[in-house]
DNA sequence: CGACTACTTGAGCTTTTTCAATAGCTGTGG
DNA sequence: CCACAGCTATTGAAAAAGCTCAAGTAGTCG
């Protein structure tokens, strides 16, 4: 039941995720209380590929990236994690991970074991149901990163990036319009399936045309309206010949 | 306990299908014997998006493809289904479908509904684990497919989607030397995320160069070994110059 | 302060798409 | 049994999008 309301939540503010993590504390009275809680730098590792499922994590603050390793050692860069975040769900196959997870600025993380979940499960009906949801949620994100992926342009697929972005910092309580990007343009390119430099021509673009502003990482949305449109048609359509020093 | 094991196993051959449905039908032994199997004709849907999720199915024979579909219109196939395989888990989010689901051909699949599947649950661990083994099973499958598009070229994509679809037969008791694609190439190519015309001359190449044979839906690999190389390096690179007439 | 990493920008080149034309297959009806 | 319509597939040529290479700038960390 924690697990899930969390997640449903998408709470950012530290007092939820804490009476979450608290709650769980309070129904295995094991001996994990000071295991349910860690906190780690930027670049650690939470997971590696092919280490054994040990349970799932809530993010609790921070941010994270998810990534697979192909054989020949080239990553791809499958999700962005953020507070209230469920992280570690594709390990119930084969009890192994498949993806990698590495943060991207000091974060927390509230672990739930196998057991707990299973305990959890079945013994609460909103628990189950909240789980499944939670990854069947995971799925149907994935299916529209593969539609995005294979239906649109760069710029698109850039604008699409950065109103996922700010759909979830809103819903987490923070600012929609203005944000830290925790990730790198390389970690951005490689999530959206493109090279860097074009992604840094896009910012560049956008930016000259006033519907973002972009310095280092701090990023904000000057027309929304605007970003949405880029959804659907590309910018120079749109403009019939613009492109103002 | 009886979807799952079935998943499991990718059975083709239809006894062991209905040894699980007629399990299936002794746990509940309600009123839904003639609603837990259903045939359908080419082309006809079995979900479309935005239906209510009123339970799984398990394919049992036929093919099936599942895709998404954009504000403007455009789809996305997001997977194909074999006999044995899961449809309809993007449901238990919202419980609402997301994705749509159409027959390739004369197909039948095998229902379990949501209370069926909540109290096989409850009262079975291996049911659950096995469930969420389905799940996760199916976003690590979505994460390949993430991995695929944005870092391979068409032919390594097409290379990769025929053994893949190999691979497939093959646990199905099928050859996966010669099979019958029951997609068109205008699935393979929405689901590759590339141009219809892209996919005809990558066929013609593969099988100008001995690799496959295909003619209209027929299609046999003749060189394994080739294919799979084809995952790595591209076909060009690795014949200095040969183009055979 | 220097080395390093992250980012930007330009130019040529490659891959893939688009457009257009053609051919083949399937099923229907005379 | 053939002809026709409609869908499916192949092939060529031109155009576009995005990538790679290369160089340079700007923050960041020790």
């Amino acid at each position: 039941m924690s697990i899930i309301s969390l997640y449903q939540a998408h709470p950012c503010n530290c007092c939820n995720m804490l009476a979450v993590c608290a709650k769980d504390r309070q129904f295995s009275k094991s001996g994990l209380t000071d295991r349910s809680h860690r906190v780690f730098q930027r670049k650690h590792a939470l997971i590696d590929s092919g280490d054994h499922f040990a349970g799932i994590y809530v993010l609790h603050s921070g941010s994270a990236k998810a990534f697979v390793t192909a054989q020949d050692g080239t990553e791809q860069i499958t999700a962005f994690y953020f507070p209230g975040d469920i992280i570690g769900l594709d390990g119930f196959d084969n009890q192994r991970h498949v993806q990698s997870v590495r943060f991207l600025e000091t974060s927390s993380v509230c672990f739930f074991s196998a057991k707990e979940i299973k305990s959890l499960m079945q013994n609460s009906e909103g628990a189950l149901s909240g789980l499944l949801k939670a990854m069947s949620h995971a799925l149907t994100e994935d299916n529209a990163m593969l539609l995005a992926l294979s239906n649109s342009d760069s710029e698109q697929r850039v604008a699409k990036f950065l109103l996922d972005l700010s759909k979830r910092y809103k819903a987490r309580g923070c600012s929609d319009k203005e944000f830290i990007l925790s990730m790198t343009r390389t970690d951005i390119a490689n999530y959206l399936g493109m090279a860097i430099e074009t992604v840094s021509r896009i910012f560049t673009k956008l930016q000259k045309n006033g519907i973002i502003s972009v310095a280092h990482r701090r990023l904000q949305i000057l027309d929304p309206i605007w970003l949405k449109a880029c959804l659907q048609t590309s910018l120079t359509e749109r403009l019939t010949g613009t492109t103002s020093s």
